[in-house]
DNA sequence: GCTGGCACTCGCCCCCGAGGTCTGCTAACG
DNA sequence: CGTTAGCAGACCTCGGGGGCGAGTGCCAGC
């Protein structure tokens, strides 16, 4: 899904009148400007805009009059709304993927984060793990939403090392390093005792044979290993290739870091029970890691706007996300009402990404 | 702070009549038997129990009026209280804490969750890390509150296995594994170059000289080791011995595993601001961590009510912890509003604390 | 010491009306 | 034909007032 990519409410639209779907493009340009205050205006202030407003905001040199007309005319294309009659306008889903279309489309992005502070909150990191809380963290208290970081999908990554520990004599710890400071660990259980001599000489197969090879392919090799070996070492590299099976990679997916989840509580927008929802959703690993695999290719952010939003329970909140690009690439986002300040959010989210992509690079070269 | 600590609301209490201090044990039996009714309707009704209701649920033989006298003395007591006039009482903190005292005395606790399903939930596990993690969940699942689970801390734990992976010419990774299956890593960077062979032998110089010891002296022991080491391998260790610094049992601390945050979106008992505050507190790993190793180390669970609670802002909250044991103790928990069913809630947290120490036994030994 | 009765206190809910805001419409203007 | 001023109408919000009901405290009597 790009980020430009657009869903309209249509689905899902309760109003009797049917929107029309074609005109993207064809605001005029004075209806562009009222849009953009209405969005700007709601953001900012949480309460719906009447015309007057807008002409104060938007500094045109036409009358309220003028401009409800104008209004009537956007509400009628979908991209405002109102709560209800003699109440001012609100943006739709709609109303917030025009204005963030635009913004894509403008070269230089407005004010993000300084560098150097980012740079600042991210150092000091003393691992891999440690950098992607931090930078969620970061984000969040930047952004004062709810972040998500998911770590580089290991896959591509390259195998450094092999280790076998010996916990107890029938339960050995396998240790997976990766050149990306990452290190996978399962316990490895066997029905008898393993010698140590044995477990010598399978650590030094297994270092010898898979050694820098990818750890998409990790298990796979092991579990011919283990076929084609000796039969007093058969058992041990068949239980390792157990431990090893499928999970190596989808369950490093599952490592996402979330921060910020405070926020949402003070976000007032949303309901209780869509509150309980939302943070119900933030605590199932899998379906974030899912939702954020998602995210466009490009370096611009992906957006996805309420309705927009492929998990149902999270259609009256936004998600940006952006990739970032280390050996694999792994991604991260904000979470937040769809009332939020797309232009800085998006700043923000991309000056972090990139942020920590670098810091990355440093880490291992 | 063992579980039959106290700590009366008398400094935070904003009534003007002060509360008598003394009479712990000093309730009749009517009396206690209204208590008991008052806090179960109430925390099972979330309404305040007058005394017709009380009546009908203590199966006293007296009527409403007698009830009626000894709830004013309970209130003058401190045990009840009322949200307004003419409403009925809910519990203080004083009261749910006389009806967790007595429920501690008893010597069978009431209907835990069955060994077997708790089992069944925390079964294939990968590691350890993994296995905290699940039962956070069944924790919280368990009890619908938030379930906090910590570590066992490192510093008594052994030392297994050092490793050293060169990651990029400048820089390596330093594995430390113990024998609770645990591994700390340490990103460790250089400013010139290691040779591969250098970086072998101080590998084999560490396993030999501090392999078996405690985590504990680790550091110790190599910042002793890179000060009467050659030339050429001083920097390395020295590098090593900081990455190790202090913070290697400290930081292990700081591995708390959260569960069953929505349930608190569910509670009505908080407001907007509470919740959030809550919900901060929640990321904050190194206070929940410090709270949670204040249990007791009985092995009976140590619960603190309201305003015992030593942090602000959960002071409208219960936490419930225990510990649990393995080489050396971590402890887990559940926290939620002060008006829980605190019966069952102890109940369930000693099962699953024992049968998470039962799992993690069988996974080292 | 217990009980029934009774007056009283309040919170809750609903209704109502005033005030204010914003709209849509219409008629007039350039 | 686009724009504008003016106006009636819709509807939210807020505050006051009254009825209702629950629960209490107190008192007199057993």
């Amino acid at each position: 899904m790009s980020s430009l990519s657009s869903n309209p409410s249509s689905g899902a639209a309760p109003g009797p009148e049917p929107v029309r779907d074609d005109a993207r493009d064809l605001l005029d340009d004075r209806k562009v400007k009222i849009l953009r205050a209405i969005v700007s205006e709601y953001v900012a202030t949480g309460e719906p805009i009447g015309s007057k407003r807008v002409v104060e905001v938007a500094q045109l040199d036409v009358s309220a009059a003028t401009v409800r007309n104008e209004m009537a005319a956007l509400e009628e294309l979908g991209y405002i709304h109102q709560p209800h009659t003699s109440a001012g306008r609100i943006p739709t889903d709609r109303g917030y993927r025009y204005f963030v279309d635009e913004l894509s489309e403008m070269t230089k992005m407005p004010n993000g984060p300084r560098a150097e502070l980012v740079q600042e909150l991210l150092g000091g990191a003393r691992d891999v793990e440690d950098l992607l809380f931090r930078t969620s963290t970061v984000l969040s208290q930047l952004t004062r939403l709810v972040s998500l970081v998911i770590a580089p999908a290991m896959d591509a990554a390259r195998l450094k090392l092999i280790e076998l520990v010996s916990l107890t004599p029938q339960t050995a710890l396998l240790l997976l390093v990766a050149d990306t400071g990452r290190v996978e660990k399962r316990v490895v259980e066997l029905r008898e005792p393993i010698a140590d001599a044995d477990l010598e000489r399978v650590r030094t197969v297994l270092n010898e044979q898979v050694r820098d090879r990818r750890m998409g392919e990790v298990h796979d090799l092991i579990a011919g290993l283990a076929e084609n070996a000796p039969s007093e070492l058969r058992v041990l590299l068949g239980a390792i290739a157990g431990a090893t099976a499928g999970n190596l990679t989808e369950e490093t997916i599952s490592h996402v870091y979330v921060g910020g989840q405070a926020s949402l509580a003070g976000e007032p927008t949303f309901e209780r029970d869509q509150l309980s929802q939302v943070l119900e959703l933030l605590e199932e690993r899998m379906t974030l890691a899912r939702l954020l695999s998602e995210t466009g290719d490009d370096d611009q952010p992906t957006v996805r706007i309420g309705e927009e939003n492929p998990v149902e329970g999270l259609r009256t909140t936004s998600l940006v996300s952006q990739r970032y690009r280390l050996v694999t690439s792994g991604s991260l986002g904000v979470l937040g009402p769809t009332r939020m300040d797309y232009a800085s959010v998006l700043a923000t989210v991309r000056a972090v990404a990139g942020q920590l992509q670098e810091t990355l690079t440093d880490l291992s070269e």
